[in-house]
DNA sequence: CTCGAGGCTTGCAAAATGCAAGTATGTATA
DNA sequence: TATACATACTTGCATTTTGCAAGCCTCGAG
């Protein structure tokens, strides 16, 4: 018999997202990434404004959970940026339903385009 | 020209339902509510453990955005119960997408049962 | 040798959360 | 009549998270 319990709040696949996702910024960060953005400033200027720290602090933990990866893609001087990995290009469809229900329910709301590649 | 904006953050329809979804409890509540949960002590007694504060936060909130109405089911005391409206109920799919996810990423989380009725 | 870009970190006030206990209304039981 | 119990919350307070502004570090160009 094993009663200790392996999850932080229940064995429940909605929880346990929630979790990792469940906040006002983490799912822009991912929406950001998906439409193409890959480096900090980029985050920083979404019209939301999320603040450096707590991006700096959503990306840490996005990484740790195997959502994004952070390379280097220029040294002298050592520049980053951040990408979705295949777990994390798997939240499209999350994405996809919340838009759904986003634009039937908050009218005059509008699906952001990709960004334009450096 | 008209340069109010009409949203809190801006007019992404992702940003717009975080702004009411973004927290790690709401989605639990309509996940309960899904399963047929109706009253306060059945989501409180839900394995995540909501606290009773931050429950009635929520169940309020959710009845001013038209997620939830809350009926007397009875007088004589009074008793509540809540119930999802039609915009409510289109967050299904969402859900659907985020048990899709979780369930291939958090290996061994299980689909919540529905709640066999009073 | 100063300036600017990029990518963060720090400090601190304000808001949200977690926990335990208490309240209000009414029924049932001794 | 007194006691207990059930439902649906509310309150107080400590802890944690967020928001905002400013600062820091590396390097390259002028």
């Amino acid at each position: 018999m094993n009663n200790k319990m392996p999850f932080k709040r229940s064995c429940c696949p909605i929880t346990n997202v929630l979790d990792t996702l469940g906040d006002k910024w983490t799912l822009l960060v991912i929406r950001d990434l998906v439409l193409g953005k890959r480096r900090y400033q980029e985050f920083t200027s979404s019209p939301e404004r999320i603040a450096s720290n707590i991006l700096a602090d959503r990306l840490k933990k996005l990484e740790a959970a195997g959502l994004v990866t952070r390379r280097v893609y220029q040294r002298n001087p050592v520049r980053y940026e951040y990408l979705l990995t295949e777990k994390g290009e798997g939240l499209k469809p999350v994405l996809e339903a919340i838009i759904v229900w986003g634009q039937k329910h908050y009218p005059g709301t509008k699906r952001f385009p990709r960004v334009e590649q450096r």
